[in-house]
DNA sequence: GTCTATACACGGATAGAC
DNA sequence: GTCTATCCGTGTATAGAC
Protein backbone atom coordinates (compact mmCIF):
# COMPACT_ATOMS: atom_id res chain seq x y z
CA UNK A 1 0.00 0.00 0.00
CA UNK A 2 1.09 3.49 -0.95
CA UNK A 3 3.58 4.88 2.15
CA UNK A 4 1.58 8.43 2.63
CA UNK A 5 -2.14 6.60 2.77
CA UNK A 6 -0.48 4.46 5.01
CA UNK A 7 0.96 7.49 7.07
CA UNK A 8 -2.82 8.92 7.07
CA UNK A 9 -4.36 5.67 8.43
CA UNK A 10 -1.59 5.57 10.95
CA UNK A 11 -2.36 9.42 12.39
CA UNK A 12 -6.26 8.95 12.05
CA UNK A 13 -6.42 5.80 13.71
CA UNK A 14 -4.08 7.75 16.71
CA UNK A 15 -6.07 10.72 16.91
CA UNK A 16 -9.60 9.42 16.43
CA UNK A 17 -8.89 7.14 18.86
CA UNK A 18 -7.82 9.34 21.62
CA UNK A 19 -9.61 12.49 20.55
CA UNK A 20 -12.90 10.77 18.95
CA UNK A 21 -14.22 11.19 15.79
CA UNK A 22 -15.68 14.26 15.05
CA UNK A 23 -13.35 15.89 18.23
CA UNK A 24 -10.47 15.15 15.12
CA UNK A 25 -10.28 17.49 12.18
CA UNK A 26 -8.96 16.12 8.99
CA UNK A 27 -6.72 19.27 8.43
CA UNK A 28 -5.06 17.78 12.05
CA UNK A 29 -4.80 14.23 10.68
CA UNK A 30 -2.91 15.79 7.49
CA UNK A 31 -0.56 17.42 9.49
CA UNK A 32 0.30 14.27 11.92
CA UNK A 33 0.42 12.80 8.70
CA UNK A 34 3.45 14.90 7.44
CA UNK A 35 1.07 14.71 4.15
CA UNK A 36 -0.62 17.46 2.49
CA UNK A 37 -4.13 18.23 3.10
CA UNK A 38 -5.33 17.41 -0.64
CA UNK A 39 -4.18 13.46 -0.50
CA UNK A 40 -6.77 12.62 1.72
CA UNK A 41 -9.52 13.69 -0.79
CA UNK A 42 -6.85 11.50 -3.36
CA UNK A 43 -7.19 8.18 -1.42
CA UNK A 44 -10.22 8.35 0.24
CA UNK A 45 -12.62 9.97 -2.22
CA UNK A 46 -15.41 9.75 0.37
CA UNK A 47 -13.87 12.02 2.33
CA UNK A 48 -13.43 11.91 6.09
CA UNK A 49 -16.54 8.98 6.44
CA UNK A 50 -14.35 7.14 4.30
CA UNK A 51 -11.56 7.58 6.01
CA UNK A 52 -13.19 6.89 9.30
CA UNK A 53 -14.40 3.43 8.02
CA UNK A 54 -10.95 2.79 6.85
CA UNK A 55 -10.00 3.60 10.22
CA UNK A 56 -12.30 1.63 12.20
CA UNK A 57 -12.00 -1.85 10.45
CA UNK A 58 -7.91 -2.18 10.00
CA UNK A 59 -7.20 -0.70 13.76
CA UNK A 60 -10.12 -2.95 14.76
CA UNK A 61 -8.22 -5.65 13.12
CA UNK A 62 -5.00 -5.04 14.25
CA UNK A 63 -6.10 -4.69 17.64
CA UNK A 64 -8.06 -8.36 17.49
CA UNK A 65 -4.48 -9.92 16.25
CA UNK A 66 -3.20 -8.23 18.86
CA UNK A 67 -5.30 -9.25 22.11
CA UNK A 68 -5.42 -13.04 19.87
CA UNK A 69 -1.58 -13.37 19.92
CA UNK A 70 -1.88 -12.75 23.61
CA UNK A 71 -4.23 -15.33 24.55
CA UNK A 72 -3.09 -17.77 22.04
CA UNK A 73 0.32 -17.81 23.80
CA UNK A 74 -1.30 -19.19 26.74
CA UNK A 75 -2.85 -22.40 26.67
CA UNK A 76 -4.09 -22.20 30.03
CA UNK A 77 -7.28 -19.75 29.85
CA UNK A 78 -7.53 -18.40 33.23
CA UNK A 79 -3.73 -17.69 32.85
CA UNK A 80 -4.54 -16.06 29.20
CA UNK A 81 -7.25 -13.29 31.16
CA UNK A 82 -5.24 -12.47 33.26
CA UNK A 83 -2.47 -11.20 31.14
CA UNK A 84 -4.90 -10.09 28.92
CA UNK A 85 -5.78 -7.56 31.36
CA UNK A 86 -2.39 -7.09 32.73
CA UNK A 87 -0.88 -5.89 29.83
CA UNK A 88 -4.08 -3.65 28.75
CA UNK A 89 -3.54 -1.93 32.11
CA UNK A 90 0.28 -1.77 31.78
CA UNK A 91 0.01 -0.17 28.00
CA UNK A 92 -2.81 2.61 29.80
CA UNK A 93 -0.41 3.39 32.03
CA UNK A 94 2.75 3.38 29.37
CA UNK A 95 0.77 6.01 26.97
CA UNK A 96 -0.61 7.95 30.04
CA UNK A 97 -3.98 6.44 30.00
CA UNK A 98 -4.68 7.43 26.06
CA UNK A 99 -4.11 4.26 24.03
CA UNK A 100 -6.94 1.72 25.46
CA UNK A 101 -9.86 0.51 22.86
CA UNK A 102 -9.09 1.98 19.46
CA UNK A 103 -12.66 2.34 18.70
CA UNK A 104 -14.52 2.41 21.65
CA UNK A 105 -14.83 6.33 21.79
CA UNK A 106 -16.26 6.30 18.02
CA UNK A 107 -18.20 3.70 18.22
CA UNK A 108 -20.06 6.00 21.05
CA UNK A 109 -20.03 9.04 19.11
CA UNK A 110 -21.58 7.10 15.68
CA UNK A 111 -23.98 4.97 17.18
CA UNK A 112 -26.65 7.28 16.96
CA UNK A 113 -25.30 9.69 14.12
CA UNK A 114 -23.84 7.97 11.51
CA UNK A 115 -25.04 4.88 10.07
CA UNK A 116 -22.28 4.02 7.82
CA UNK A 117 -19.60 4.34 10.70
CA UNK A 118 -22.01 2.20 13.19
CA UNK A 119 -22.32 -0.56 10.74
CA UNK A 120 -18.03 -0.74 10.48
CA UNK A 121 -17.86 -0.60 14.28
CA UNK A 122 -20.52 -3.59 14.72
CA UNK A 123 -18.62 -5.44 11.75
CA UNK A 124 -15.74 -5.42 14.39
CA UNK A 125 -17.21 -6.40 17.21
CA UNK A 126 -18.79 -9.35 15.69
CA UNK A 127 -15.67 -10.24 14.07
CA UNK A 128 -13.87 -10.11 17.66
CA UNK A 129 -17.04 -12.29 18.74
CA UNK A 130 -16.44 -15.02 16.34
CA UNK A 131 -12.70 -14.95 16.43
CA UNK A 132 -13.15 -14.99 20.15
CA UNK A 133 -15.48 -17.95 20.41
CA UNK A 134 -13.56 -19.95 17.56
CA UNK A 135 -10.58 -19.35 19.51
CA UNK A 136 -12.39 -20.47 23.21
CA UNK A 137 -13.65 -23.47 21.50
CA UNK A 138 -10.29 -24.95 20.76
CA UNK A 139 -9.24 -24.45 24.30
CA UNK A 140 -12.56 -27.04 24.85
CA UNK A 141 -15.57 -24.71 25.58
CA UNK A 142 -18.48 -25.79 24.10
CA UNK A 143 -19.64 -22.76 21.91
CA UNK A 144 -22.44 -21.16 23.39
CA UNK A 145 -19.92 -21.37 26.66
CA UNK A 146 -17.56 -19.96 24.28
CA UNK A 147 -19.51 -17.22 23.15
CA UNK A 148 -20.88 -16.03 26.52
CA UNK A 149 -16.79 -16.05 28.51
CA UNK A 150 -16.13 -13.62 25.13
CA UNK A 151 -18.70 -11.51 25.32
CA UNK A 152 -18.22 -11.12 29.18
CA UNK A 153 -14.41 -10.89 28.20
CA UNK A 154 -14.71 -8.03 25.42
CA UNK A 155 -17.30 -6.35 27.35
CA UNK A 156 -16.00 -6.27 30.87
CA UNK A 157 -12.48 -5.05 29.25
CA UNK A 158 -14.41 -1.72 27.32
CA UNK A 159 -15.97 -1.19 30.21
CA UNK A 160 -12.89 -1.01 32.42
CA UNK A 161 -11.34 1.29 30.16
CA UNK A 162 -13.82 4.07 30.00
CA UNK A 163 -13.82 4.04 33.64
CA UNK A 164 -9.64 3.57 34.14
CA UNK A 165 -9.37 6.46 31.25
CA UNK A 166 -11.65 8.89 33.50
CA UNK A 167 -10.04 8.05 36.33
CA UNK A 168 -7.07 7.65 35.06
CA UNK A 169 -6.78 4.28 37.67
CA UNK A 170 -6.07 0.50 36.51
CA UNK A 171 -8.30 -0.51 39.48
CA UNK A 172 -11.28 -0.89 37.09
CA UNK A 173 -8.97 -3.07 34.63
CA UNK A 174 -7.82 -5.18 37.69
CA UNK A 175 -10.90 -5.87 39.11
CA UNK A 176 -12.56 -6.47 35.76
CA UNK A 177 -10.15 -9.05 34.89
CA UNK A 178 -10.59 -10.57 38.51
CA UNK A 179 -15.09 -11.04 37.40
CA UNK A 180 -13.67 -12.24 34.03
CA UNK A 181 -11.86 -14.62 35.64
CA UNK A 182 -14.11 -15.80 38.30
CA UNK A 183 -16.89 -16.24 35.09
CA UNK A 184 -14.38 -18.54 33.49
CA UNK A 185 -13.76 -20.90 36.06
CA UNK A 186 -17.60 -21.15 36.54
CA UNK A 187 -17.85 -22.93 33.02
CA UNK A 188 -14.54 -25.01 33.86
CA UNK A 189 -15.52 -26.82 36.77
CA UNK A 190 -18.03 -28.64 34.98
CA UNK B 1 -33.91 26.47 39.71
CA UNK B 2 -34.59 28.84 36.60
CA UNK B 3 -36.92 27.35 34.16
CA UNK B 4 -34.72 28.33 30.77
CA UNK B 5 -31.62 26.77 33.11
CA UNK B 6 -33.48 23.76 33.83
CA UNK B 7 -34.37 23.17 29.81
CA UNK B 8 -31.08 24.13 28.46
CA UNK B 9 -29.14 21.22 30.80
CA UNK B 10 -31.88 18.73 30.18
CA UNK B 11 -31.37 19.67 26.10
CA UNK B 12 -27.50 19.46 26.90
CA UNK B 13 -27.93 15.92 28.43
CA UNK B 14 -29.41 14.67 25.82
CA UNK B 15 -27.31 16.03 22.98
CA UNK B 16 -24.20 14.75 24.48
CA UNK B 17 -25.20 11.38 25.60
CA UNK B 18 -26.73 10.57 21.62
CA UNK B 19 -24.16 13.09 19.73
CA UNK B 20 -20.88 13.50 22.08
CA UNK B 21 -19.30 16.66 23.39
CA UNK B 22 -17.92 17.77 20.64
CA UNK B 23 -20.15 16.29 18.35
CA UNK B 24 -22.86 18.79 19.49
CA UNK B 25 -22.93 22.50 19.30
CA UNK B 26 -24.39 25.14 21.87
CA UNK B 27 -26.65 26.68 18.66
CA UNK B 28 -28.21 22.89 18.28
CA UNK B 29 -28.54 22.48 22.33
CA UNK B 30 -30.58 26.71 22.71
CA UNK B 31 -32.54 25.47 19.70
CA UNK B 32 -33.31 22.11 21.46
CA UNK B 33 -33.68 24.15 24.64
CA UNK B 34 -36.46 26.66 22.88
CA UNK B 35 -34.18 28.81 24.32
CA UNK B 36 -32.05 32.02 23.04
CA UNK B 37 -28.59 31.27 22.27
CA UNK B 38 -27.22 34.48 25.00
CA UNK B 39 -29.11 32.50 27.88
CA UNK B 40 -26.15 29.65 27.66
CA UNK B 41 -23.98 31.88 28.20
CA UNK B 42 -26.00 33.94 30.85
CA UNK B 43 -25.98 30.95 32.94
CA UNK B 44 -23.10 29.46 32.31
CA UNK B 45 -20.17 32.19 32.02
CA UNK B 46 -17.68 29.41 31.23
CA UNK B 47 -19.35 28.44 27.96
CA UNK B 48 -19.38 25.03 26.74
CA UNK B 49 -17.11 23.69 29.26
CA UNK B 50 -19.11 24.65 31.99
CA UNK B 51 -22.36 23.59 30.36
CA UNK B 52 -20.42 20.44 29.56
CA UNK B 53 -19.28 20.20 33.44
CA UNK B 54 -22.54 20.52 34.86
CA UNK B 55 -24.45 18.15 32.34
CA UNK B 56 -22.21 15.32 33.38
CA UNK B 57 -21.99 16.08 36.93
CA UNK B 58 -25.72 16.28 37.11
CA UNK B 59 -27.34 13.72 34.54
CA UNK B 60 -23.95 11.28 36.21
CA UNK B 61 -26.24 11.72 39.83
CA UNK B 62 -29.87 10.88 38.08
CA UNK B 63 -28.25 8.01 36.49
CA UNK B 64 -27.27 6.65 39.77
CA UNK B 65 -30.29 7.58 41.65
CA UNK B 66 -32.40 5.36 38.86
CA UNK B 67 -30.04 2.52 39.25
CA UNK B 68 -30.35 2.82 42.61
CA UNK B 69 -33.60 3.11 43.07
CA UNK B 70 -34.30 -0.28 40.90
CA UNK B 71 -31.42 -2.01 43.35
CA UNK B 72 -32.74 -1.01 46.21
CA UNK B 73 -36.27 -2.45 45.12
CA UNK B 74 -34.72 -5.78 45.04
CA UNK B 75 -32.94 -7.01 48.23
CA UNK B 76 -32.01 -10.00 46.94
CA UNK B 77 -28.70 -9.11 44.90
CA UNK B 78 -29.31 -11.71 42.06
CA UNK B 79 -32.43 -10.63 41.33
CA UNK B 80 -31.06 -7.02 41.59
CA UNK B 81 -28.39 -7.52 38.64
CA UNK B 82 -31.21 -9.18 36.49
CA UNK B 83 -33.47 -6.17 36.89
CA UNK B 84 -31.08 -3.91 35.97
CA UNK B 85 -29.86 -5.02 33.35
CA UNK B 86 -32.85 -6.19 31.99
CA UNK B 87 -34.05 -3.02 32.61
CA UNK B 88 -30.91 -1.26 31.14
CA UNK B 89 -31.66 -3.68 27.45
CA UNK B 90 -35.36 -2.54 27.64
CA UNK B 91 -34.72 1.09 27.99
CA UNK B 92 -32.01 0.70 25.13
CA UNK B 93 -34.73 -0.76 22.84
CA UNK B 94 -37.25 2.24 23.54
CA UNK B 95 -35.05 4.56 22.44
CA UNK B 96 -34.03 2.95 19.70
CA UNK B 97 -30.84 1.92 20.96
CA UNK B 98 -29.51 5.62 22.07
CA UNK B 99 -29.88 6.03 25.54
CA UNK B 100 -27.18 4.17 27.54
CA UNK B 101 -25.02 5.75 30.04
CA UNK B 102 -25.46 9.59 30.20
CA UNK B 103 -21.86 10.06 30.47
CA UNK B 104 -19.93 7.49 29.03
CA UNK B 105 -19.81 8.59 25.16
CA UNK B 106 -18.29 12.01 26.67
CA UNK B 107 -16.03 10.69 29.24
CA UNK B 108 -14.04 8.36 26.60
CA UNK B 109 -13.85 11.93 24.27
CA UNK B 110 -12.35 14.04 27.30
CA UNK B 111 -10.41 11.28 28.95
CA UNK B 112 -7.22 12.52 26.87
CA UNK B 113 -8.24 16.03 26.07
CA UNK B 114 -10.26 17.98 28.46
CA UNK B 115 -8.45 18.15 32.17
CA UNK B 116 -11.50 20.25 33.54
CA UNK B 117 -14.47 17.78 32.09
CA UNK B 118 -12.33 14.82 32.71
CA UNK B 119 -12.46 15.16 36.21
CA UNK B 120 -15.88 15.81 36.16
CA UNK B 121 -16.61 11.98 34.75
CA UNK B 122 -14.17 10.45 37.29
CA UNK B 123 -16.48 12.21 40.10
CA UNK B 124 -19.18 10.60 39.23
CA UNK B 125 -17.77 7.70 38.40
CA UNK B 126 -16.24 7.37 41.91
CA UNK B 127 -19.18 8.48 43.44
CA UNK B 128 -21.21 5.51 41.83
CA UNK B 129 -18.63 2.96 43.17
CA UNK B 130 -18.84 4.58 46.47
CA UNK B 131 -22.27 4.37 47.39
CA UNK B 132 -22.29 0.82 45.33
CA UNK B 133 -19.82 -0.33 47.96
CA UNK B 134 -22.24 0.87 50.47
CA UNK B 135 -25.25 -0.14 49.07
CA UNK B 136 -23.47 -4.05 49.00
CA UNK B 137 -22.67 -3.90 52.17
CA UNK B 138 -25.61 -3.26 53.34
CA UNK B 139 -27.05 -6.39 52.09
CA UNK B 140 -24.11 -8.46 54.00
CA UNK B 141 -20.97 -8.04 51.98
CA UNK B 142 -17.27 -7.13 53.01
CA UNK B 143 -16.52 -3.81 51.96
CA UNK B 144 -13.19 -5.28 49.59
CA UNK B 145 -16.19 -7.58 48.25
CA UNK B 146 -18.54 -5.29 47.87
CA UNK B 147 -16.19 -2.89 45.66
CA UNK B 148 -15.28 -5.89 43.34
CA UNK B 149 -19.04 -6.41 42.82
CA UNK B 150 -19.54 -3.08 41.87
CA UNK B 151 -16.55 -2.20 40.00
CA UNK B 152 -17.99 -5.45 38.21
CA UNK B 153 -21.07 -4.23 37.58
CA UNK B 154 -20.38 -0.74 36.17
CA UNK B 155 -18.18 -1.61 34.01
CA UNK B 156 -19.96 -4.98 32.43
CA UNK B 157 -22.68 -2.22 32.36
CA UNK B 158 -20.81 -0.06 30.25
CA UNK B 159 -18.94 -2.22 28.36
CA UNK B 160 -22.02 -3.42 27.39
CA UNK B 161 -23.86 -0.34 26.64
CA UNK B 162 -20.97 -0.01 23.79
CA UNK B 163 -21.15 -2.92 22.22
CA UNK B 164 -25.10 -3.05 22.09
CA UNK B 165 -25.47 0.54 20.91
CA UNK B 166 -22.99 -0.34 18.22
CA UNK B 167 -24.23 -3.69 17.27
CA UNK B 168 -28.27 -2.93 17.74
CA UNK B 169 -28.71 -6.10 19.92
CA UNK B 170 -29.12 -6.61 23.22
CA UNK B 171 -27.12 -9.81 23.98
CA UNK B 172 -24.35 -7.85 24.74
CA UNK B 173 -25.87 -6.63 27.84
CA UNK B 174 -28.04 -10.34 28.83
CA UNK B 175 -24.21 -11.54 28.88
CA UNK B 176 -23.08 -9.54 30.61
CA UNK B 177 -25.48 -9.34 33.38
CA UNK B 178 -25.43 -13.55 33.14
CA UNK B 179 -21.62 -12.76 33.97
CA UNK B 180 -22.19 -10.30 36.81
CA UNK B 181 -24.59 -12.68 38.58
CA UNK B 182 -21.99 -15.58 38.01
CA UNK B 183 -19.33 -13.04 40.16
CA UNK B 184 -21.89 -12.01 42.79
CA UNK B 185 -22.92 -15.81 43.44
CA UNK B 186 -19.30 -16.83 44.26
CA UNK B 187 -18.58 -14.36 46.35
CA UNK B 188 -22.76 -15.48 48.31
CA UNK B 189 -21.63 -18.54 48.44
CA UNK B 190 -19.09 -18.27 51.34
C1' DG C 1 -32.65 38.49 32.14
C1' DT C 2 -34.04 37.92 27.07
C1' DC C 3 -32.66 37.95 22.71
C1' DT C 4 -30.12 39.27 18.13
C1' DA C 5 -26.21 40.30 15.51
C1' DT C 6 -21.79 39.62 14.69
C1' DA C 7 -16.71 38.47 15.17
C1' DC C 8 -13.35 35.21 14.24
C1' DA C 9 -11.48 30.58 13.93
C1' DC C 10 -11.91 26.13 12.22
C1' DG C 11 -14.71 22.47 10.23
C1' DG C 12 -15.13 19.58 5.65
C1' DA C 13 -14.82 19.88 0.92
C1' DT C 14 -13.28 21.34 -3.82
C1' DA C 15 -10.59 23.40 -7.81
C1' DG C 16 -6.88 23.59 -10.15
C1' DA C 17 -1.77 24.62 -10.64
C1' DC C 18 2.24 21.93 -10.94
C1' DG D 1 -0.12 11.96 -7.73
C1' DT D 2 1.44 16.24 -4.87
C1' DC D 3 0.28 20.29 -2.97
C1' DT D 4 -1.98 25.10 -2.18
C1' DA D 5 -5.64 28.27 -2.15
C1' DT D 6 -10.12 28.96 -1.40
C1' DC D 7 -15.20 28.27 -0.66
C1' DC D 8 -18.79 28.03 2.50
C1' DG D 9 -20.87 26.39 6.61
C1' DT D 10 -20.65 25.90 11.46
C1' DG D 11 -18.17 26.26 15.74
C1' DT D 12 -17.54 29.12 20.14
C1' DA D 13 -17.70 33.38 22.01
C1' DT D 14 -18.97 38.27 22.70
C1' DA D 15 -21.34 42.90 22.39
C1' DG D 16 -24.99 45.28 23.09
C1' DA D 17 -30.04 46.50 22.20
C1' DC D 18 -34.22 45.87 24.56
Amino acid sequence: MNDTKVRILAAGAELFRRNGYTGTGLKQIASTARAPFGSIYHFFPGGKQELGDAVIRSSGESYADLVFSIVDGHPDIIEAIEVAFTMAADSLVATDYADACPIATIALEVASTNEVLRVATADVFTDWIERGTRNFQTKGLHEAEARQLTLTLITSLEGAFVLARAMRSTEPLLAAGRAVRTAARSMLEW
